[in-house]
DNA sequence: CATAATAGCTCCACATGCGC
DNA sequence: GCGCATGTGGAGCTATTATG
C-alpha cells in the first residue's frame, strides 16, 4: 500500500511491454540490464539478511548503497522477488533429490529381501520335496508285513523327531516373521488354505 | 543458459453502501 | 453504531518471455 504511494508505479505488474512507453512513472526499468557482481554481490548480502525487505527498506539500500543508486526501487524489488523464487526452486530440488536418495536406498533393501526370501522360498521347496519323499518310502513299507514291527518303530521315530507339532511351530514363527517384514507390522499368525494342506499332512 | 522483466493471478487491507 | 457484502488497489507469487 504504502509502496504504491511511494513508488506510484502502475501496479500489479501489468501495463507495458518491456521497454516502451509504458506510462510506467519509473521510467524505462522496463529495459533488460545485467547488474554488475558487484551489485548482485550487495543484492545477495541483504538478501541474507534479510529476504523479504518492505519498501522502506528497499529505499533504505539505495541510499546506503550507492552502488545500487542507479537502480530504480522497482528493480530492487523484482531482483528480491526472482531472488526469493530461486530460492524457493534450489529449496524443492534439494528436497526432491533427498527423498530420492531415501527411496534408491529403500528400494535397493527391498531388492536384497526379495532376494533372501527367494532362495529361502527355493530351500523350504527343496526340503518340502525330500520329507515327501521320506514319507512315501514309509508308507510304501508299511504295506510290507513281513516287517511290521521295524516300520512302526521306524514311523514312529521318524513322526517324534519330526515331531508335527513342533514343525507347525516353525512353521507358524516363520510366516508370522514373513509376514512382520512383509508389512513392517507384527501380525498374528494366520492359518491360510493352503496352509491347511500341510497341516494335514501331519494328522 | 542465467536471469531481468512481464502477465496473470490471489490475497489482504481499507473504503463504501446497505439493512437492522 | 454494528455487521455484512462488495468494490478497489497494492503487494507478492508463479509461470513465462525475452535478452545479454
Amino acid at each position: 500500500m504504502s509502496e504504491m504511494s511511494g513508488m506510484g508505479c502502475s501496479h500489479g505488474g501489468r501495463g507495458s511491454k518491456r521497454g516502451n512507453g509504458s506510462g510506467d512513472p519509473d521510467g524505462d526499468c522496463g529495459k533488460y540490464t545485467r547488474y554488475t557482481a558487484e551489485q548482485v554481490e550487495v543484492l545477495e548480502k541483504v538478501f541474507a539478511e534479510c529476504p523479504k525487505p518492505t519498501f522502506s527498506d528497499r529505499q533504505e539500500m539505495i541510499h546506503n548503497y550507492s552502488i545500487l543508486s542507479n537502480l530504480e526501487p522497482k528493480q530492487i524489488k523484482i531482483w528480491f522477488q526472482n531472488r526469493r523464487c530461486r530460492e524457493k526452486q534450489k529449496k524443492e530440488a534439494n528436497n526432491l533429490q533427498s527423498v530420492n536418495k531415501k527411496l534408491t536406498a529403500a528400494n535397493k533393501l527391498l531388492k536384497e529381501e526379495n532376494d533372501r526370501l527367494q532362495k529361502q522360498v527355493s530351500h523350504l521347496v527343496y526340503e518340502n520335496e525330500y520329507i515327501r519323499q521320506q514319507l512315501e518310502n514309509i508308507s510304501l513299507d508299511v504295506t510290507n508285513t513281513s516287517c511290521e514291527p521295524a516300520v512302526n518303530s521306524l514311523q514312529y521315530s521318524l513322526r517324534a523327531s519330526n515331531d508335527p507339532s513342533g514343525l507347525l511351530l516353525v512353521a507358524k514363527e516363520t510366516m508370522t516373521e514373513f509376514f512382520s517384514k512383509a508389512t513392517g507390522t507384527l501380525v498374528d499368525w494366520v492359518q491360510l488354505p493352503g496352509m491347511k494342506v500341510l497341516i494335514d499332512v501331519f494328522k
